[in-house]
Order: C-alpha cells, then structure tokens, then sequence
DNA sequence: AAGTGGTCTAGACCACTCA
DNA sequence: GAGTGGTCTAGACCACTTT
C-alpha cells in the first residue's frame, strides 16, 4: 500500500479537494482525460475514483462524471480506524494521556470468552484516562494478547500504544468490529473521569485484528456523554 | 448495480458465508479457481472479493489467501445506510410506527442554514414515534425538499418513508452523512418518548443525498439510551 | 450522435508465503 | 520454486446523459 498508481492517484486527487483546489460542486476531469493527466490506464484511475467515492469525496454519475463533494465538515474522525493519538493530534485543543494500571492476566473467564483465548494465553491489562483542560473525559481499558504483544511499559502507553505496535512492533491492524452504547457509569468511570453529574457514558467496544485476521486487542472506550462526536459516511448498497 | 456479474458472485458468496457454507476460518478458493468456476476474469472475480472485504465477510493476505471471517454476531446494521423498516423487518421483536405531526414548512431559519434551501423551497417535516413492547424509544424527524418530494401522507410515512421514495417516486438514494451525539432530552422526547427516568437520549443527525449528489432530507433520529446500538466494522487503511 | 461512466476481459509482471 | 494475491494495461462493449 501506499506506493501503487492508483493510491499516489488517490492521494493527489483527495489533497486537491480537501485545499479546494478543486471545488466542491465541480466535476472532476473525465476518466479518459485523468487517464492522459496521469499517464496511467483508465482502469488504474477508476481504482482512485472508487476510494474517492467510498470515502465521500466525490459522487459518481453515469453519464455525467464524478460530483466533487463538500468535505469540509467532516472533520472528525470520518469513521475508520484511527487511535487516540492521530485524533489528538488534528485537534486544536492540548490532550493528555494518564496510564493508571498496567498489568499482566494470566486468567480471566470473562476475557477468554470474548477474545477466545485458550487457557494458558496471558493478556496486558492497560487502563489510561484521556484528559482535557483537566477534564478527564475518556477512559480507556486495552487488553492485548501477550503472545502478540510480548513487552509493554508504560512509556508506550502514555505516548501511543498503537504507534509502538506498528512501528515498533512492526504488527499491521487490519480491521476492527466495534459496538456503540450508552451505560450506566460504573464505580471504576466515577473514579477515573470527571464526571460532574452524568450517570451515563459512551461506551465503544472494539475487537481489533491484525492483517492476518488474528484477534489481538479488546477495547472498551468510555467517554463522558457531552464529549462523544462520531461522524460516519455511509453509501447506499442498492440490491 | 444488482445486474452485474462482480455482484452477483458477491452476493453468492456472501450469502455462503452468511449460511455457514463456507466456515469462518477457513479460505476461499483461490481467484484462479473462482475465476473457472464463475466463469468470469480474475478481475472480475477480484472485483467481488473487495466487496467482500469491505464488508467483514473476508480478510486478503497476499501470498497466502482469503480467509473468511466470523460474521455471525454482526447482526445488526453493519453500518451502511440502511432504513428503520429494513432493521426492523430483520428483528423478531415487533415495531409499531406512529405519525404525529405531518406539515409543509414555508420558511424555517434553522432549517434553511443547515439544508443550505433557497427563501422559497418548501420542507415536508414529519415526527413519528418508534415502539416496541408499547414503548416508544425511537422518535424520528425528518425533513424533505419539497420539490423534490412533492406530495406525502400519514400513510407513506407510517409505512416506509423510503419505501415510497425509492420505489414509487423512483428516486434513488446516494449517501448520507451522519452523526452521532448524546443530548439531554427535550421536551418533545419527554412528550413523544416512553422516557422513565432517562434525562439523555443519543441522537443521529442525517444529511441525505440522492445519486446525483442532491440533498433532499435532513433526519434527526433521537433514541432511548438504553435501547441504542451502533454496530460498525471499520478497515485501517494504511499509508 | 457524441461523450460520459460501468463492466468485463486476457495477459503481463510484481510481492509475498510456504514448502 | 510454485502458488498465492496485488497492480496495471489496452481494448471492447454496454448504459446513461446531453446536445
């Protein structure tokens, strides 16, 4: 990834229209003429054209061309997979990351069920609290799979934990199933955020695999109510 | 879309998966042997496998294969845009849909910011209620372009809103753009939703299109907390 | 009728995994 | 080294929009 034609095509093409160069409400130039522009087959630009339009930069129209779409406002995390730590970074505000346990399981029922793990599989237990202003508002509880993950400090954890597993590690994540809903804040949530009256927080649970399909994280995200923004893009699949 | 060849050895496939025909685990057949048997191109073939992929029911490994995933607990929405009649009609549970309010709007400030409207489009705004068990959790308000939507009764709306849009006025829905926050409840959903002693209820904001990139409806679906759930597979992609 | 995107093909070469 | 998926190509034909 990241080197082929069609994803170099991508990229520029993206670039363009989040400065609007190209504007929203234009067309782009037609398949055939990006074809010439970028010295590459029309096929290799409609790979491009079909990751603009999964992800809600352009509008196809057969007949017609491709719709440059508004994406200014999508600014959060434009559904995804994105860590803590690439979300931090593209917002104004300071955040602070606070590891407040960090140990190794050797057995828990509840855990094995979830992950299917097999008896002897030991799993890091990771709690950390996210905090703005003071406020901490998210509380996150990682726990990976130790035959994966042989190492962690919590160095790693306060910085970035999914940094030190692709760069360091050198592990790639595939894909994640997650699950949003909203509960009743435990004991451990009123210790950890700063929860002023709020019984309930926006709890994110994720399962999350590597490039090999191999389960090796369990996430639950808790965030305080008035701070939880999702935003998502979603195509119609006509049958 | 539905006529194409990709398609339909995606929906083959998919539906495989689905009924368990091919485990969870093992691999595909490879593209080679895929291409024979459906007698189509590799390109073709590889053209379903995306789908495939985008939508959880695979993981690629280059070199090795494609291994099918577990798609057996993501029951529900699987993210994408799908309609209140569609999930409900996959439910064992029994929906019950009231209309409560139906009127055209002339001009509404509000309104006309967030929809980007001319001074004289007129809004179809309808609110309906959502119930199962004799409890309303779901109250749903949806605005609609009147030019767009010309003529709407109690009718349409308490059967399928998008029912009546995409099969008897023929339009055809492109993409949405959704978000999702948690907000303390009004005195609508005070008035409308069988609210105990929830204060909070999580609210979808939609902005939908048609396939020529045309907005036509603003939606804000605002849920019981308790009763909400979001489920989403979500693919890294890297750079 | 001309131009646009949508689909499909056969073939080539590369990158990776596994024996 | 054999077999897998990943990328790219040139060309064909179809479906749709516009003039």
């Amino acid at each position: 990834m990241g080197k082929s034609k069609f994803n170099a095509i991508y990229n520029d093409l993206s670039e363009k229209i989040h400065d609007q160069l190209i504007k929203a409400g234009a067309l782009l130039p037609t398949e055939n003429e990006l074809s010439e522009q970028y010295h590459a087959s029309r096929e290799t630009i409609r790979k491009a054209l079909a990751m603009l339009s999964r992800n809600g930069y352009i509008q196809k129209v057969q007949g017609k061309g491709s719709i440059v779409l508004d994406v200014t406002r999508q600014n959060f995390p434009i559904s995804g997979l994105t860590s803590f730590r690439e979300l931090a970074n593209h917002s104004k505000d300071k955040w602070k990351t606070k590891v407040h346990q960090l140990v190794l399981l050797k057995s828990d029922e509840h855990l094995r069920m979830l992950m299917n793990l097999t008896a002897d599989q030991a799993v890091w237990k990771v709690i950390r609290s996210r905090s703005v202003n003071n406020e901490a508002v998210i509380l996150d509880k990682d726990y990976l799979i130790q035959s994966i993950v042989p190492m962690l400090t919590a160095d790693n954890c306060e910085r970035s934990l999914y940094d030190y597993i692709e760069h360091e590690l050198g592990l790639r994540i595939g894909f994640a199933k997650k699950e949003i809903t909203v509960e009743h804040a435990t004991a451990e949530d009123q210790r950890y955020l700063t929860l002023n009256r709020d019984t309930q927080v926006v709890v994110v649970r994720s399962l999350v695999y590597l490039e090999n399909a191999e389960l090796f994280q369990y996430t639950e995200s808790r965030h305080r109510a008035d701070k939880f923004r999702f935003v998502d893009f979603a195509r119609r699949e006509h049958q």
